[in-house]
DNA sequence: CTGTGGCGTTGATTCAGATCAATGCCCCGA
DNA sequence: TCGGGGCATTGATCTGAATCAACGCCACAG
């Protein structure tokens, strides 16, 4: 390819830091869906709470541990991976603001997943005990967390979905279409992670998602390195036909708790 | 093979009848996962309820549609199936007693699935608005829904890993040995359900199962129509070790709730 | 500067499992 | 009694994507 011409065009932006470190408190505060919970049942849970900053790679629990904290994902992302033996097979990817594996932490049950960090990440550490008592006895929270964990479980048949009913190519420009929704036509955007992550996160190899990228020329897409531009939104649009059933984002839903 | 020989032994049993009809509010009561929600939160849900039987193949709901009920499935089994165009992929099987797709209800979002019966199926239909409104209003109750849908998340999980990790004969052996797990060694087992719905379960298709069903008598099981002998105990569960992280039933851990 | 290691690309090859096709069996309804 | 339709089996073939291998590029440590 021509790879040389441009190499220096398309280096990644370095991630943009967030907002300053925070209290346990204020970490809860930050989390979107926690806002109909009342503050003192958040103070209860802070005050049995740590904050966590994990730097890349660092594994966050191991499949089959049994939880001994819920944890909240405020910043950075992690990867949950099913293991066996030597070889890890991804599942998904976590970004704030989220709790990893919420049902394994309310049942007492042992993780049936890896989690990892992928980028680094802050995580906010609640004692299990502390958590399952504050679900058992506020009724905001307990309906807090039940929306995140619905969130989750449509998050995960929508990935079921895109994976069984869509080859490796449609994956990818699927991937590339939506990537490419809200920008004017023409301009370009950038791929918001490593290849290898959204390989990954599409379901296949490093080589696949290279192998596809290169494909897209043909439908109206161009790749430059880490820069994607819809040349025929036309074409790609329709070879590539969005489904919100599976490419929407999933958005959280908050019940409201109303007294006895 | 010899399927003429033995032609007659192996016809399936017809599916044992279960507990006769009920009442929308017999059928809360039956249902296990409900058994902390005080009566007068059950009796406000069978107000708004309705028992309906539904035949083999019916159309429970459809992809994209907007749940207009909570649908409780409390006899018979339902199939959720990924659509796209003219093609289905088969994503779960559901039985009793559990709630079909409670995420999209919660959410007032689309069902993301088709729901077809697979065998002849009572479902308690409780208003989606009355439902919610449960949720909101009762803390066991909604704890009650969080542990529903947090066991499914995890068998879903578990479902992923198995498919993920593991090659198509080696789902089919560790479905065999599990199913056999709890006779004497030597003794038959009946397999539960048709050949071709085990092979949507295990993520195959019906040709590639019934060729690993003939590779089983190298790993010391043996298959005759739709009985399952382990005839070399030893053998088998050494080749297809059962990992409780993936095989293992999905059971409810109530969590009860403490008065505010 | 120089080595080392991760990422991305490209090419060749392999392979598990799907697909296509034909046949036999059984059930059920007319 | 016959015929049609679903299920299961078996064989032949195909193919999407993984795997294996080699190389260039860049970042980073020493």
């Amino acid at each position: 390819m021509d790879s040389g011409t441009s190499s220096i065009s398309w280096r990644r932006a370095p991630a943009a830091e967030e907002d300053p470190p925070e209290t346990p408190r204020d970490a809860l505060t930050a989390t979107p869906w926690l806002r109909a919970v009342p503050g003192p049942v958040l103070d209860g849970l802070a005050a049995h709470a740590v904050l966590h900053r994990l730097p890349a790679g660092s594994i966050v629990f191991e499949q089959a541990e049994t939880p001994a904290f819920a944890q909240f994902l405020i910043g950075g992302s992690v990867e949950l991976l099913a293991v066996r033996g030597r070889n890890e097979a991804f599942v998904e990817l976590i970004r704030p603001f989220d709790l990893l594996l919420p049902a394994a932490v309310l049942n007492c049950q042992p993780y049936l997943l890896r989690a990892r960090v992928l980028s680094d990440a802050t995580l906010l550490l609640v004692q299990a005990d502390t958590f399952r008592e504050a679900v058992t006895t506020d009724h905001a929270f307990c309906l807090a967390v039940l929306s995140c964990q619905a969130a989750q479980f449509r998050r995960r048949v929508k990935q079921v979905k895109n994976l069984g009913l869509r080859s490796a190519e449609e994956r990818v420009g699927c991937y590339l279409v939506r990537l490419a929704e809200d920008v004017p036509p023409g301009q370009p955007v950038r791929l918001p992670m490593e290849k290898r992550l959204i390989a990954s996160e599409l379901g296949m190899t490093r080589e696949t998602f290279s192998r596809s990228l290169n494909g897209m020329a043909r439908h109206g897409i161009r790749i430059e390195g880490d820069l994607v531009t819809l040349e025929h939104p036309t074409t790609a649009r329709t070879r590539f036909a969005l489904d919100p059933l599976i490419d929407g984002a999933e958005e959280f839903h908050p019940l409201q708790a109303k007294g006895t």
